[in-house]
DNA sequence: GCGATCAGAT
DNA sequence: CACATCTGATCGC
């Protein structure tokens, strides 16, 4: 959760994902992604009389973010006063003061964060330097050099300072699996629980938030079913999303509604725990939660079995620490302002290691520092580290160079398809009623393991099993739509349930999920107040055609992933390979960029520090 | 009564 | 566990 005030040093007349005290003088404003905690104040009607006043004070957002704003009533109010920018689009921004007439003018570039839908960075340029505010973000690793803004020519800009989403800068989060892989075992999860039969559904037990979407679209694609929801007004403008949503009850959506609970009295779900015709469903929850892997994890599961019914499944809305260093080794900014404490740490802890990736001060060029170090390093930048000696046991000492084990690797794309599936979802996903189909016993060859967050024993490069670079952002911008859509495309009442889906033997006839079960956990109710937010519980629901035996089987991700300094590193059997984060999929997967990205990393290993932002 | 803030729950 | 949000208690205005 973010305790960023709200306003940086180089920039204090803007006020960016805080609204409330100082920042009511701001003028002009800044909002990063549509979570809650980073709109406080920002329905305050302080605020907003403030702004009927202004001539020139503006919220800057991107359209989706303006969108998903806009669609709540106790936002609505902002409309005339939002400006919404495109993504990787330098805008100059005059910044007056509404009684002096001072004016400062400032060029802000949007970056997609990767966090949620319409989440963005701010890159700021003007007179007292670049600074970038991260927000909330997840990049894998490699993703930083692939974005245009944050360089100049073949240099990397000069960047002042980072205002950066620490939540996980501490190594005990070192790895944490990629979107793609955690998408993977969501995906073969679901599939060989609602391929046995039409009444069996996955919940998915998702926290009220933004950050989703691309899980619900990937599973409506994969099974060619909806997602049920609460509501569907804040995706309106997002038909990409829309089509694999459904709030049509008789689909047993998950309902947040107390008083529907009172029908289903013994339901472990909001809506209830029986089909339309009044047959008991069969359901597993599935919640989504963060995973992580320290330095000396060897490897584990993205899908924890914690019941008889019940799983988490790995989730990350945020980068890692490996990504993290990742990043600042990459951008070497002269200051690094952690907008996040991270569990168990405290403020001064994480700004002091933050200050082990910020540039040597000496290396600082031209601009004045403004916020100043308070001490030089001691270190020089890790410019990528990317073994577990670079990263800890010398982390307070000597510096380290790059090596050329960043390469990104991009081997490791869930299956064929590519990150974003949904260019043709305006076409909506076949739809038909609830259907009977061939029972399919589980086939659940459950193997027991260790959480290997608390595996000590290995020693591993859990680094290098982390980045898959190919793990594209989620391209959520490409959801939105200027047009307002007929209500023909609103209207989702005929489309029912699931449908056939030839798809599903893709996933259903591989691997199973390695699973580890922590004991009985089954939640015998549960309660969802959150009226607001819609997205918290989602029910999918099996389709038709459960045949599962080809495939996906004998995965083609099945070539063995490079790794560098651990070749031999103990081979995977096929069955732990398809739910397994570390172990590639497909072979034949997009590697866009993959020659520039080498071309980087061999000059940067050739000491090209003119990569690296440096005058030297 | 409303908003801000904190603790606790989900 | 760890990604965000809600509810309820308490306090000040």
């Amino acid at each position: 959760m973010s305790i960023f005030g709200g306003r940086m040093k180089e920039y204090p007349t803007i006020s960016l994902d805080r609204f409330d005290r100082e920042n009511l003088h701001a003028r002009a404003y800044f909002l990063s992604h549509c979570h809650k905690d980073h709109m406080k104040g920002l329905k305050g009607p302080v605020l907003k009389r403030k702004l009927q006043l202004s001539r020139t004070v503006r919220l800057y957002c991107s359209y989706v973010t303006r969108e998903l704003l806009l669609s709540s009533p106790k936002y609505a109010f902002w409309e005339s006063y939002t400006v919404p920018l495109e993504l990787d689009s330098p805008t100059q921004i005059s910044l007056v003061d509404e009684t002096t007439g001072e004016k400062e003018d400032l060029v802000v570039t949007l970056l997609s964060a990767g966090h949620c839908p319409g989440s963005v960075m701010f890159l700021f340029e003007g007179s007292q330097g670049t600074v970038l505010y991260t927000g909330d973000f997840r990049f894998s690793t490699g993703d930083i050099s692939r974005m245009d803004h944050l360089h100049s020519g073949s240099r990397v800009k000069d960047i002042q300072s980072i205002y950066l989403d620490s939540t996980f800068y501490d190594p005990k989060f070192f790895r944490i699996p990629t979107r793609d892989a955690c998408l993977k075992g969501i995906m073969e999860l679901v599939g060989k629980w609602i391929s046995q039969s039409p009444h069996h559904v996955a919940w998915l037990n998702c926290k009220a938030a933004y950050g989703y979407e691309y899980l619900f679209t990937h599973l409506g694609e994969e099974f060619n079913t909806q997602i049920h929801v609460n509501s569907l007004k804040m995706f309106k403008k997002m038909p990409d999303i829309l089509n694999y949503l459904t709030t049509d009850r008789r689909t047993q959506h998950a309902c947040r509604h107390p008083k529907f609970e009172e029908f289903f009295p013994s339901s472990r779900l909001p809506c209830g725990c029986f089909a339309p015709d009044g047959t008991p469903l069969h359901i597993i929850s599935i919640k989504p939660s963060t995973m992580w892997f320290g330095e000396r994890t060897r490897k584990s599961s993205v899908i924890i079995k914690t019941g008889g019914s019940s799983f988490r499944a790995c989730f990350s809305f945020h980068a890692s620490y490996s990504e993290l260093k990742d990043f600042l080794s990459y951008l070497q900014p002269v200051n690094i302002y952690p907008s996040v404490i991270p569990v168990g740490q405290t403020l001064a802890e994480v700004t002091q290691t933050l200050k082990l990736m910020c540039r040597k001060q000496s290396e600082a060029y031209t601009y004045k520092p403004l916020g100043v170090l308070k001490r030089s390093m001691a270190t020089q930048p890790t410019c990528g580290s990317d073994s577990d000696d670079e990263l800890f046991d010398t982390l307070d000492l000597a510096p380290v160079r790059k090596k050329m084990g960043l390469i990104p690797e991009t081997e490791n794309e869930v299956g064929e398809k590519a990150p974003h599936p949904l260019e043709t979802a305006s076409s909506p996903p076949a739809k038909g009623p609830l259907a009977v189909t061939d029972s399919q016993p589980l086939k659940c060859n459950y193997a027991d393991c260790t959480e290997s967050k608390s595996s000590t024993s290995n020693e591993a490069k859990p680094n290098e099993l982390e980045g898959s670079s190919s793990s594209h952002l989620p391209k959520w911008e490409d959801f939105f739509v200027t047009e307002t859509l007929p209500d023909s495309q609103n209207s989702l009442t005929s489309r029912s349930c699931s449908v056939p889906s030839p798809s599903l033997s893709r996933l259903t006839g591989s691997q199973t999920p390695e699973l580890f079960s922590e004991g009985e956990e089954e939640r015998s109710t549960h309660s969802s107040q959150n009226q607001d937010s819609e997205l918290a519980d989602t029910l999918i629901l099996p389709h038709e055609n459960a045949g599962s035996e080809q495939g996906r089987s004998g995965n083609s991700a099945a070539s063995p992933k490079v790794n560098r300094d651990q070749p031999a590193r103990e081979a995977q059997s096929e069955s732990q390979a398809s739910s397994d984060f570390d172990i590639p999929s497909t072979p034949e997967s997009k590697k866009p960029r993959t020659d520039e990205l080498l071309l980087l990393y061999r000059r940067l290993a050739a000491g090209d520090g003119t990569l690296l932002g440096k005058t030297s």
